[in-house]
DNA sequence: TGGGACAGATGGTCTGACCATCAAACCAAA
DNA sequence: TTTGGTTTGATGGTCAGACCATCTGTCCCA
């Protein structure tokens, strides 16, 4: 005798269910609009609440976008900042720091190999442009934070893999929120930043002469040094 | 001059912000009760709404779980199947499937050497028979799919990274999708099926000596040999 | 002791209402 | 012609109240 696993078929799981089979199909895609919830709500035969749950849960995860006074999107790019839901269920497992370091070793530098590959001039340029800033900064600042995150995007982006650009932005982002949590603040001495300066010119200028195994080394090298310090930062 | 961007702060986005607060708090753990939504209707002083269009957000991506008659809950494990909603995302993409292979690629030949350093006795245990039923089935028949599948999971589960597993369950998904979307079926000749069991047997034998680089070579192997199979099926 | 009936709490769903916002059309003044 | 205001209709955002199905625990009776 053999019995099947009973589902609980909520109604908004339902409405996801079909919006996914449109998106299969490709009868949805990319910056289309969404029926209006009252039309939805006459063409389902379900209430108006049950489609908002839908819609909520699926904006959450960054699928779709509402604009009061206008419609419901499906997000056209997801190369903006949104809240990524991953890092919320990283929180709730043990050792995230650790794993989520030896997760972007793995990544980034196959990721390195592929943009010393596949960069674009238009990218290579851009990769300079944060070089030259985390140069021109004195200290382990604002800026300096974010054109070294910008600099290690760029490297994911121009992997030309956008799953995995996805992935690093997840990682980094669940990564930010556990420092944030933790209160965890890296080493700002002087000595490190020229360290990190130097690091990030030779990854880069591998990069530049497109050679993968040398930007790979040298990315494992900086990554190495990242650990070193944090793993300092957690036993001090 | 310089102008912020207003930020358009709608109920259910300021809930879920207050429970990932409680969260970063450790306020809230894994398998806590949370309060009923009527309780938390009364504490927020928000409509009931508000309250289950952030509840089915959190149920979307996998924190929560709402049983009718009992409560909501946070999710214990992450370890069983639900829905994954970062597959749904990558399906907008295009060129997934060459995407997905490519990371696939790099996440599992790295997965599989971290599992050669730390797989368990019982983890080469349960390997050991995922392999058998592979010999054991005569065709590319449902049985054999899943063992296939879950000989790769549990590579991944050896590899003692939860968030490495949970990347590679949520490339796994989003392949399945798009081999169901586009109706592609992979070769089940006989030839074939015994190749893969060969593969299989190679890179378990190498994880089972706890030899990483020979288990890395044998995936890298076994995934040249995938990847040229489905690039036949694309042509033809 | 065991089983059934009952009550209370909880999630699931629906309805109808009101508000805020936006796009488009229209209009008026400079 | 251009600029800014007004109106109108559609849309998302929020709320209150209602009803149902399910689960838990209690109580009572055979």
């Amino acid at each position: 005798m053999e019995f099947k696993q009973i589902k609980n078929n909520k109604v908004y799981e339902q409405i996801i269910e079909q919006i996914r089979e449109l998106i299969y199909e490709g009868e949805l895609k990319k910056g289309d609009k969404l029926p209006s919830e009252r039309q939805l709500k006459k063409d389902l035969g379900v209430s108006r609440a049950s489609i908002r749950e839908a819609f909520s849960a699926l904006e959450m995860i960054g699928l779709i976008e509402s604009r009061p006074g206008e419609g419901t999107f499906i997000r056209d790019s997801f190369d903006e900042d949104f809240f990524n839901p991953l890092s919320l269920i990283l929180l709730l497992n043990d050792n995230v720091a650790e794993e989520l370091l030896e997760l972007r070793r793995v990544l980034e530098i196959d990721c390195v190999k592929l943009a010393a590959e596949r960069a674009t001039a238009a990218e290579i340029e851009e990769m300079q442009s944060y070089i030259d800033d985390l140069l021109s900064s004195s200290g382990y600042e604002e800026e300096s934070i974010k054109a070294d995150k910008m600099f290690h995007y760029t490297i994911a982006q121009a992997s030309g893999n956008k799953v995995l650009l996805f992935f690093m932005r997840s990682i980094s982002e669940a990564m930010d929120f556990h420092i944030k949590n933790t209160r965890t603040k890296l080493v700002s001495k002087k000595e490190t930043m020229s360290e990190f300066a130097e690091q990030h010119q030779q990854i880069f200028k591998a990069l530049k002469n497109h050679d993968p195994e040398k930007a790979g080394a040298e990315m494992r090298n900086h990554l190495d040094y990242v650990e070193k310090l944090i793993n300092k930062e957690i036993e001090g």
